[in-house]
DNA sequence: AACCCTATTGCAATCGATTGCAAACTATCC
DNA sequence: GGATAGTTTGCAATCGATTGCAATAGGGTT
């Protein structure tokens, strides 16, 4: 059904119609001001006036830049599904706006399909400018083979402790610590936490976790932490596997959960609650992330905010920078904990 | 911080360091049978010891083809948020990793971002050699435009009468009549429908949900439709500011509603169990998609559940063939009702 | 030995836009 | 009038890979 229609013009076309030469055309639809002002104008209206598009590709090809970048989200090799967390769709929509407002496209791929070699791949091939990897995971060696080449790039994770590259992402351990210490301040003397301390930005929750405890005097039970994905799915699994036993053990019953992501907190809550534990009455829970559904679920959700609109934006422009030559230093976000119905039992 | 480095390698270095001409080298590296296996052999190894990558840009220049997929994501322009439902996430990924399976790269873009003239940003500048639209929305001025031009595209919706491109879609119609007889089989009588019927996947919803209605003999309420954003929020104000009302009217009691989406069930769900609803007993709820968190929430929800597995490679393929010049016909996918406890009464 | 055929390889043009440098033209001033 | 400065414009090279066509070499045949 596609109806034939006139080819695409070209720059030399454009030229023609205009009576000028292909060079004066380039630099007048460029606003270069060494162009007469009205040859410029001219050659502007009959551009318009026939839809002229320059073609990306051979401008790239002749300034060697694409203006596109290109965004690897890293996922779990374990989960068979790609994109699971909204919270992922939230800061995407952020980098997709923040990046068109830059002039820039966005090219989107999951690790999946590119195991092998992001740098050759998206880099030397000129497919983009810079990278932008959302998580760290257990995939730190790809990471870190892109530190060793001058590909400039920017990771949403966890600073780790000096890394040859900029890592933007929340006060995850600071997070952690206020949801902790919420939890405890609700009258909770046991708190599980459910996450995988093999990804950083976890590792980190689980340290402001420990900060908490210790700081309230608790003891740090390691047997409480749980690997779990971030799925609602594992978490629920894991929960009734694990946890249903220390509702009521020697240690005392256990009555708060912090999870790493509200995935994880929505579907531990569901088990507890088919269980027939009361939360937050004799279970407390606290999430991470703030996604979408946390304050719609039943008990609403407390949780960690995280800020994805700066994280985005941050990301955005501290990639821009890299690319422009600077260096630009890691960068934490404050976090914010709100406190609902799944945390609350002093009304 | 960024190393300094060799300069990336180009064919014409590869073909220098192999002892042939760039023409050679570049049959060589194609596979092109013509090429003597030996000569075959050594450029591909050459190649491949100095992690040699081709140009993408000069390669698309030169064959008129960037083996790029634009993904447009349409979205409300009322909701401030650019992707806020994680069903897009859904699709989106099975997409991602079939554009990849294929040899496409996967150029991601909101509406909210090109506005203006999809056809000429995407296809004219040869930024990408066809186009994936999600989602039909109240823009179809824009997508009848690409219509009009020469443009391979698909689109995610509802296949209305006649188009001249080709969509590919959940049967929705077909899932709501599911949804509503399952709700009326529970004994319901009065069953609200919330979604905007604007856009045209809803309006089939809607018109599934007369179809049920209308065969069972009820008649028609369209004060219990209310046009809701594709977000929990606007489910949840919606319901207290209308719904509320209609718990117990001079029509009889509300008893039912089927939501155009999960997150919209979700919505409306929180605000009636804070209202002191019981469901499902007092009301049953039905949501449409499927999104993960809908099994993980209290009471689960019942959904039309949407394959978005096979409606992603089916978006993928018929737009390649498309590519390829051929005429594909639009498609609609089987659903699936998927009872859970927010509708279950008979136990 | 002459000739033909096939298997390989290379030359050179091409994709479309950008840009350094030189040319052309105008204006100004002595 | 002519020289100088300033403003516009165009020529031609360039980015890197692909490909039609011609050229070459080697093998086989009569």
């Amino acid at each position: 059904m596609v109806k034939e229609c006139a080819k695409v013009l070209t720059l030399a076309d454009i030229a023609r119609l205009a009576g000028v030469s292909e060079s004066t055309a380039s630099r007048a639809l460029r606003d270069n001001p060494v162009i007469n002002a009205a040859t410029r104008q001219k050659v502007q209206q009959i551009a318009a006036d026939h839809q002229f598009k320059v073609n990306a590709t051979a401008r790239s090809l002749r300034t060697q830049k694409s203006h596109t970048i290109a965004v690897i989200i890293l996922f779990d090799a374990k989960t068979q599904q790609t994109l699971t967390d909204p919270f992922l769709l939230d800061i995407l929509g952020v980098i997709a706006d923040e990046l068109t407002r830059q002039g820039y496209d966005m090219l989107l791929s999951t690790s999946k399909t590119t195991d092998k070699d992001w740098r050759s791949y998206y880099f030397d091939s000129k497919r983009a400018d810079g990278l932008i990897v959302i998580g760290q995971g257990e995939h730190d060696e790809r990471v870190l083979q892109l530190a060793d080449a001058a590909v400039p790039f920017v990771v949403w994770g966890a600073a780790d402790s000096d890394e040859t590259y900029p890592v933007i992402g929340s006060d995850n351990r600071q997070g952690a610590k206020l949801a902790v210490e919420h939890l405890l301040k609700q009258g909770c003397k046991r708190v599980a936490f459910l996450g995988d301390i093999r990804h950083t930005e976890i590792e980190m929750r689980y340290l402001g976790y420990q900060d908490a405890l210790s700081q309230a005097g608790l003891q740090l039970e390691p047997k409480l932490q749980l690997n779990t994905d971030f799925t609602a799915q594992d978490a629920y699994i894991k929960t009734q596997q694990v946890l249903f036993n220390e509702l009521s053990s020697s240690a005392g019953s256990l009555d708060a959960i912090f999870a790493a992501s509200d995935a994880i907190a929505m579907g531990a809550m569901k088990a507890l609650l088919e269980y027939g534990v009361q939360i937050p009455q004799q279970l407390a829970i606290v999430g991470f992330d703030d996604i979408a559904m946390s304050a719609y679920c039943t008990p609403s959700l407390s949780t960690v905010k995280q800020d994805t609109q700066a994280g985005g934006k941050l990301l955005v422009s501290t990639l821009l920078q890299r690319i422009a030559g600077k260096t630009v230093p890691s960068a934490q976000l404050p976090v914010r904990l709100l406190c609902r119905q799944s945390s609350l039992r002093l009304l």
